[in-house]
DNA sequence: AAATACAGCAACCGCTGTTAG
DNA sequence: TCTAACAGCGGTTGCTGTATT
């Protein structure tokens, strides 16, 4: 069916809408109700195409539109609801109240796909780029260490530590001993036993299942995390193929982060790590944004960790740290399994 | 101060699905 | 059932303001 666009039609305008425009539209609209785009411009004095008055009115004009910067919550959900139903942006603004498809979609384009793209991530799968990821060279550099990679076993596809632990014992002799002195545990696999004291400082920072279903903000459904302000969409998600939303955000929890967090953090806030000597008990609270309930404000440029709060520059700069990987060009996964 | 590059966003284009005649 | 009109959606473009050189 070829349509010509109906703006094709001589005497119709385009471009930027004009104050006296939108009042035109408003107006009319307040009076008869949107719909009709067709006759409306018509109607309404507007020399305009009916789908340009559609788009102004629901992109821009509408009274529930809310305008302003996406907070760390609508930033959180668009990027969990992303990861389940792609580039549908019209499904995801039905769940953000007063955001159209239009704004959210502009706003994946020009800042979470790129930070997302820059800590390594697929924005279109949600999962590290392996076709970034240089492990050999992460491998032979001298401040690797390689239970910072198996600390984090748990967050990334196990087949990727599967060939870190491959290459590390066939290519750095130093990094083949620390492994074989390093009594890790994976905190997932953890039993019921309290094995948690053999643990090294690093891992035992990462959070149990029992943990993570009794942290206040976070539910495991299918091994998909959801905050809980998010909507539980019912998706199947296979447990292999899961990148979890904090590997994904910018609150991605990486290896050694309290380290990192409290050496940044404590400089200038009352942060203090939540593993004291005794306690292997994961404060979920403390790298995790405040949850909607909080009455602490939040923007979208900033983030709480205890109560300090985190600029998107920090964040990023915090996260490129610890989680930059590279991968040489051509370098197929699959070959080394 | 001027030129250039970049980022952000409103608006347009073209395709698809739905519906009414 | 078929067809055309309409509405909606996602991708893309181009304008504008800001940053950098």
């Amino acid at each position: 069916m070829g349509r010509s666009p109906c703006c094709d039609k001589t005497g119709l305008k385009k471009g930027p809408w004009t104050q006296e425009e939108d009042l035109k539209l408003t107006q009319f609209i307040q009076i008869h109700g949107p719909g009709n785009w067709r006759t409306l411009p018509e109607n309404a004095g507007l020399q305009r195409c009916g789908k340009s008055c559609r788009l102004r009115w629901t992109n821009y004009l509408r009274p529930d539109i809310r305008r302003g910067r996406f907070s760390f919550e609508e930033e959180e959900t668009i990027i969990q609801l992303h990861s389940v139903l792609g580039n549908k942006w019209s499904a995801i603004a039905s769940r953000l109240p007063g955001r159209t498809d239009n704004e959210i979609k502009n706003y994946w384009n020009t800042h979470i796909r790129k930070r997302l793209l820059k800590n390594g991530i697929d924005p279109v799968t949600h999962r590290p780029r392996l076709d970034l990821l240089d492990l050999s060279s992460v491998l032979k550099s001298a401040s690797f260490n390689l239970s910072n990679l198996l600390s984090i076993q748990t967050l990334v596809n196990p087949q990727v530590l599967r060939l870190a632990t491959l290459l590390a014992s066939s290519s750095n002799q130093e990094n083949k001993e620390l492994f074989l002195n390093t009594n890790v545990i994976n905190p997932m696999n953890q039993n019921s036993t309290d094995q948690t004291t053999n643990v090294t400082a690093s891992t035992s920072l990462l959070p149990t299942n029992q943990q993570w279903n009794q942290s206040p903000n976070m539910q495991v459904n299918n091994g998909q995390c959801f905050s809980n302000n998010l909507v539980n969409l019912n998706v199947q998600t296979s447990q292999e193929n899961l990148i979890p939303p904090y590997l994904i955000d910018d609150s991605i929890i990486l290896p050694k982060y309290s380290e990192q967090i409290t050496s940044q953090a404590s400089e200038n806030s009352s942060f203090q790590p939540s593993n004291s000597e005794n306690n292997t008990n994961f404060d979920m609270d403390s790298i995790f944004p405040t949850p909607i309930s909080s009455s602490t404000p939040l923007d979208s440029s900033s983030m709480f960790i205890n109560g300090s709060t985190t600029t998107d520059d920090e964040i990023q700069s915090y996260c490129g740290k610890n989680f930059s990987f590279e991968l040489p060009q051509g370098l197929e996964f699959d070959d080394f399994l």
